[in-house]
DNA sequence: GATAGCCGACCATCCGGTCGGTAGTACAGA
DNA sequence: TCTGTACTACCGACCGGATGGTCGGCTATC
């Protein structure tokens, strides 16, 4: 279940809601009040911090990244836990949501929902950013209360969506494994090299259209 | 990569080599001065509160653990991130020399050496404690500076030594990746699910003997 | 007697979280 | 449209506790 680093999110609820997308997250301060997008910044921030320096960024190190104040952080996450839980949820939702905007709507075959998983974890592997965030996400998620349940839940619903999506079981079982496989991989296996990536990526997805491609 | 916890290790140079299994690393203070067994009983103890509380254990923690005092860690590995950097490289070692003992002195097939690596990895899954314990372990990793090169170093060593092992490349990257992933599945799919990762485990030995299983 | 494994006490630092206060913001009423 | 008021997003200062690491000393071992 990886995430991506991309900007925005839900359109913020507040009165100005089309800020320009120009003081978006960079460590400068928030003008105006908005809680959607604090809240926002806030999440991006964390993915961010996240990613770059492991489970273990202070809520300081994340709230400045984010352009609030510590005491402005923890007015919207009540505390570091509530923050990782939330981070979770929105990387897995962000995930799902990927997923499902990358079905190929002219594609009616059985794989189709596979393709598109493994086309965005692939998409996120080539972001060196993206690549950890995942990873070091499941790693506090030992430590936090909620996170397990949080990604059981969401392995539960990926589970049942690919039952339904017309493949062998097996053959589903062995793709998905794969490319979860092949996202941990970059993380030891050191930046990424994108042209065994890529073949991973297409022997993944030619599997996914029932072909046997191996002697 | 994922490690084993059962006991022990390299028998100790000292004296007392010999050492009655009963005191080893049960937060029992250790008898006797022998610098082998003590970093046994350390590397021991990292292995299982980190699997336990996450890469953010602290040093007090460990040694407690192990049954030293924390000068006393300190005394063997000069900060925290040597004792990561050497825990890294210690369950690296063993998954190595797991999978090599894994090998069927008996099969003479093409596969056989990726046939060990999945039968260890699915060993290792079915052991609760050890799960998440190398999931954990490369989170660490982008805090501590010397892990990644560790994990590399590794990953390149597995790559020559599959090249060897006769079976079509892509049919090694399939398997091997999906060993992988499972391994990381068992961490956000709850505790694992005995059933479906022995299949799993089935399908990829099924796939490294040549065959192609599915429909 | 020398080396080194090991310890207890100590220290500077950092971190999560609290608290009291300030100032944008929304809304009611005129 | 202006004003007053209630609300709340947000902040700086602060606190108790924990943590990584140091230091000087003790003693088992060779």
């Amino acid at each position: 279940m990886p995430p991506k680093d991309r900007d925005a999110g839900a359109p913020p609820r507040g009165r100005d809601a089309g800020v320009p997308p120009k003081d978006r997250d960079a460590g400068a301060p928030l003008k105006g009040r908005d809680t959607a997008r604090t809240r926002r910044a806030v999440l991006d921030a964390a993915a961010r911090t996240v990613a770059r320096q492991g489970a273990g960024v202070s809520l300081d190190v994340i709230a400045r990244e984010a352009g609030v104040s510590k005491s402005g952080l923890l007015h919207h996450f009540r505390s570091r836990d509530e923050l990782l839980r939330a981070l979770t949820q929105d990387q897995v939702d962000r995930f799902v949501a990927d997923v499902r905007a990358a079905v190929d709507p002219a594609d009616h075959a059985p794989g189709r929902l596979v393709r598109a998983y493994v086309k965005v974890i692939f998409e996120d592997l080539d972001d060196e950013a993206v690549v950890s965030e995942h990873l070091l996400l499941a790693a506090a998620l030992s430590t936090v209360p909620g996170v397990a349940g949080i990604l059981q839940e969401d392995a539960r619903q990926w589970e049942s969506a690919f039952t339904a999506d017309g493949l062998h079981p097996d053959r589903v079982l062995l793709i998905t494994k794969a490319a979860d496989g092949a996202s941990l991989a970059t993380l030891y296996e050191g930046g990424s090299n994108p042209a065994a990536l890529e073949r991973t990526r297409d022997l993944l997805l030619s599997l996914s259209r029932g072909e046997g491609p191996f002697t």
